[in-house]
DNA sequence: TTTATTAAAGTTTTT
DNA sequence: CTTTAATAAA
C-alpha cells in the first residue's frame, strides 16, 4: 500500500524567520506598490510595471522574499527574456541573500527547455549530444532542402509565381509554431492562398523536420515544442518538474507567445503559483508570435489572480516621461495607467533636430557625444544611439571610428556568428554529434575543391557510417574518415583533419575537455586554413583565442556548446573584449529593451524608417506596435534625449530622396521639446 | 558536372 | 556590407 504524504505548504505570507531575512527590510526598501507585489500570497499574480518603475527590483525582491520565507532555491523558476537578465537578477538577489540562490533555475524559455531536454534526451527521442541549429544553420539547411527536393521549381512551373526563399519559409514555419496556428492559415495570411504553395511549403516542412531528426539537432523553436512533447508523452517527467518548481516567475510577460505560455501552464500544473511581470505598452515582439493581449487577458484567464500596478518612474526626467506618455497615448489597445516621475525638472529638455543628411546626423551624434564626455564628464558607457534597423547605424559607426570615439554595436555582427567562429565551433559540434549535417557541411566545404555537390556525396557516406556506429564516438576518426573519397587536392587536408580529430579522444575513448579539443583544432588544422583564407588573419585569430578562453570555462564540450547556441546578441557581444571597455552603445530598439542610459540619441526618425514602412502598411495594429517600440526607445533615457532625423536620404542610383519626419514626432508636445536648428 | 570568380542588387525587429 | 546570380574555368 502506498501512502500519500503531503509536505505542508511553505508559508509565504508569514513573517521572515531566517536570520538573513531579518536583515532585509522589505517595507522600507520598496515603495508601497512594489511592496504589495513582492509580498503577494501564493497563487497567480499579475504585476503591471511601467517603464523604469523598478520592475527588476520588484522581481529581485520577490525572489529574495520567497527565499527568506523558507522556500528552497531549487523550488523557484525564474523565466527571463535574455540569459543576461537572469544572471543580473540572480546577482542582485545574491547581494541581498549571499549564497542562497544555488539550485535556483533561471534563464530564457529556450535555455530552460534545453536544460530539461538534455536531462531526458533519450525520452525525447534525441541523444545527449544533440546539437542546436542557430538561425543561420537552419536557414542553410532549409535552402538545401528547397534545392534538393526540387519543390520550388515544381511549384514555380505550376503557378508561374516565385516560390519563397528559405528565410521566408523559415519565418512562416516559425510563426506557425510560435502562435500555434496551422501552417495553412499562416501561409494564406502571410504569403499566398494558392494550394500549390501551401502544398509545397508543407512538403518542405516535412523534409526539414526529417532532416533535423536525422541530424540529431534542434532549432530554436524545437526546444519548446519538443519539451512540450516530452511532457505530453511522459507525464511522470512533467510531474517531476511540477513538483520541483513550486514558484514560477516570468519577466517581460507582454512578449511571451502562445507556445511559451503553454510551457508556463504545463509547469505551473496544480499549484499555479505563477507571478508574471510586464508592461503592455512595451510589447514589441508580435512578429515572433507574442500577443500583448496575453497580458491584458491574464485576469480573465485566471480569475483568482491578484493584480498589482507599479506606476512610479524612477528613471527619467519629467520631461522625457511626459513625452513618452504622449507618444503612446494614440494607441487604442492598452491598459490605462499613469506613470509619475519621481524626479525634479531637468536642466536639459529633450532635443529635436533635423539634419541635412545621414552623414550630418552622424556628425551631430559624434560631436555631441564628445562634448558631453569632455565637458560634462559623462562617461561614454552612459550614452547610447538607438535605431529601428541595424543598417541605419552604419553612418554613425563610420563617424565614431573616424573621431576615435569607442563604441560597441550590440547587434549586427555578433561575435559568435562571424564566419571564422562558426567554422571553428563546427568542429566541436561534429565531435559531440556525428550526425550534425550543418557542422559537417561547413567543415567539408572548407576543403579545396569541395562544394555543395561533393559535400552531399560525402555526407551520404558519413551518415551511413555514423549510424552504423550508433552515436558512439569512433575509436579513431582517421580510420572512420579514410573510407570517404575526397577530390585529389583535398586529400592531404582531409587526412590532416582525421589526425587532428583523433586528438579529441582520451585513451578511454571519451572526449577531451574543451581546451584540449580546441587547441587541437587550432594548431592541427584551422590556423592554417584561416591564414590561407583571409587577409585579416591577425584579428580573426584573436577572435578565436578569445573564443577558446570562453570555452575554457566549461568542463565538457557538451556544456560549452549548449550554452553557446543560446547566447543572444547583447550577451554574445560581451564575450568580445572590446565591449568591456568604456564605450558608447549602438543598439536596435529591440535589443535596448530593459536597458537604460543617461543620454540617448534616437536616429532616423523619418516616416519610412520609424515607423518602418512595411509595419505601417500592416494597418493599425502594425502601427500600434511601432508606436510601442517608439515608447520603449524614449523611456530608455534618464537625463538627456535627442530625437534626430535626416531631411535627405542619398541613394546611389535614384538620386537624393527627401524624407518626411516621422508621424510620431507630430504628436509630441512642443513645450516639452527644445528644437535645435543646425548650422554649418 | 562542379567549383571559383566576378558582378550586381538589396537590406526590420531575434530567442 | 553581404548575399545571390551569372559566367568562366577546371
Amino acid at each position: 500500500m502506498s501512502r500519500l504524504y503531503t509536505l505542508r505548504k511553505q508559508a509565504v505570507g508569514a513573517p521572515p524567520t531566517t536570520p538573513q531575512a531579518a536583515e532585509i527590510d522589505f517595507r522600507t526598501e520598496l515603495n508601497d506598490q512594489q511592496y504589495a507585489a513582492v509580498t503577494s500570497p501564493p497563487g497567480q499574480a499579475l504585476v503591471l510595471a511601467g517603464a523604469g518603475s523598478g520592475k527588476t527590483r520588484t522581481l529581485t525582491y520577490r525572489v529574495a522574499y520567497l527565499l527568506a520565507n523558507a522556500v528552497a532555491a531549487q523550488n523557484i523558476l525564474l523565466l527571463t527574456f535574455t540569459n543576461k537578465a537572469a544572471r543580473e537578477m540572480l546577482e542582485r538577489v545574491d547581494a541581498l541573500l549571499p549564497g542562497q540562490t544555488g539550485g535556483l533555475w533561471s534563464g530564457t524559455f529556450h535555455s530552460i527547455c534545453n536544460r530539461i531536454l538534455r536531462r531526458h534526451a533519450t525520452l525525447a527521442g534525441l541523444t545527449t549530444g544533440f546539437t542546436i541549429l542557430d538561425a543561420e544553420d537552419s536557414k542553410s539547411l532549409m535552402s538545401k532542402i528547397v534545392k534538393e527536393s526540387g519543390v520550388g521549381k515544381r511549384v514555380e512551373n505550376a503557378t508561374g509565381e516565385k516560390f519563397p526563399k528559405a528565410p521566408v519559409i523559415q519565418g512562416i514555419l516559425s510563426y506557425a509554431t510560435n502562435t500555434k496556428k496551422s501552417l495553412e492559415d499562416v501561409i494564406r495570411e502571410k504569403y499566398s492562398p494558392d494550394p500549390d504553395f501551401i502544398h509545397g511549403v508543407h512538403e518542405i516542412a516535412k523534409l526539414y523536420e526529417k532532416k533535423k531528426r536525422t541530424a540529431n539537432s534542434l532549432d530554436f523553436d524545437d526546444m519548446l515544442v519538443r519539451t512540450l512533447e516530452l511532457f505530453d508523452e511522459h507525464p511522470h517527467v512533467l510531474a517531476e518538474y511540477q513538483y520541483q518548481f513550486q514558484f514560477i516567475l516570468v519577466d517581460e510577460y507582454q512578449d511571451t507567445n502562445p507556445i511559451q505560455s503553454d510551457v508556463i501552464n504545463a509547469l505551473a500544473g496544480q499549484h499555479g503559483n505563477v507571478m508574471v511581470v510586464g508592461d503592455d505598452a512595451q510589447s514589441i515582439y508580435s512578429w515572433r508570435g507574442a500577443d500583448f493581449r496575453n497580458i491584458i487577458s491574464f485576469p480573465e484567464r485566471f480569475p483568482d489572480a491578484q493584480v498589482y500596478k507599479i506606476e512610479t518612474n524612477y528613471r527619467s526626467t519629467p520631461e522625457i516621461l511626459h513625452l513618452a506618455n504622449e507618444a503612446i497615448r494614440p494607441n487604442q489597445k492598452q491598459f490605462k495607467k499613469t506613470l509619475r516621475s519621481s524626479r525634479g525638472p531637468s536642466k536639459q529638455k529633450p532635443v529635436l533636430a533635423a539634419l541635412y543628411s545621414p552623414q550630418e546626423q552622424a556628425i551631430f551624434v559624434t560631436q555631441r557625444m564628445r562634448e558631453l564626455h569632455e565637458e560634462e564628464g559623462i562617461p561614454y558607457r552612459e550614452m547610447a544611439v538607438l535605431y529601428r534597423a541595424h543598417f541605419q547605424s552604419m553612418d554613425v559607426q563610420l563617424q565614431l571610428t573616424q573621431d576615435g570615439v569607442p563604441f560597441t554595436v550590440t547587434s549586427g555582427l555578433k561575435f559568435f556568428e562571424t564566419a571564422h567562429i562558426k567554422d571553428f565551433s563546427a568542429f566541436l559540434k561534429l565531435a559531440i554529434n556525428l550526425r550534425d549535417e550543418s557542422a559537417f557541411d561547413r567543415i567539408v566545404k572548407l576543403l579545396p575543391g569541395v562544394g555543395a555537390g561533393t559535400a552531399a556525396k560525402m555526407w551520404a557516406l558519413w551518415l551511413m557510417k555514423a549510424t552504423k556506429l550508433g552515436d558512439k564516438l569512433p575509436e579513431s576518426f582517421s580510420n572512420f574518415m579514410s573510407g570517404i573519397k575526397v577530390p585529389a587536392r583535398a586529400e592531404k587536408d582531409w587526412q590532416q583533419l582525421g589526425w587532428t580529430m583523433d586528438e579529441f579522444l582520451t585513451p578511454e575513448g571519451t572526449l577531451q575537455p574543451p581546451m584540449v579539443v580546441m587547441k587541437s583544432i587550432w594548431e592541427g588544422i584551422y590556423k592554417d586554413w584561416l591564414k590561407a583564407e583571409h587577409e585579416n588573419f591577425e584579428s580573426r585569430s584573436q577572435d578565436v583565442t578569445q573564443f577558446m578562453r570562453f570555452g575554457d570555462r566549461f568542463e565538457t564540450v557538451f556544456d560549452m556548446l549548449s550554452e553557446l547556441s543560446l547566447l543572444s546578441g547583447p550577451e554574445a557581444a560581451e564575450e568580445n573584449p572590446a565591449s568591456r571597455e568604456e564605450s558608447v552603445v549602438l543598439s536596435s530598439v529591440h535589443q535596448a529593451k530593459g536597458l537604460e542610459w543617461n543620454v540617448v540619441f534616437i536616429i532616423w526618425l523619418t516616416d519610412t524608417m520609424f515607423p518602418n514602412m512595411r509595419a505601417a502598411e500592416e494597418g493599425e495594429s502594425g502601427l500600434e506596435e511601432e508606436r510601442r517600440l517608439f515608447y520603449v526607445a524614449l523611456t530608455r533615457a534618464r537625463d538627456q534625449l535627442y530625437l534626430l532625423y535626416p531631411r535627405m536620404n542619398p541613394k546611389s542610383y535614384t538620386g537624393d530622396v527627401f524624407q518626411q519626419p516621422s508621424r510620431f514626432l507630430e504628436t509630441l508636445p512642443r513645450e516639452s521639446l527644445e528644437e535645435w536648428r543646425i548650422g554649418r
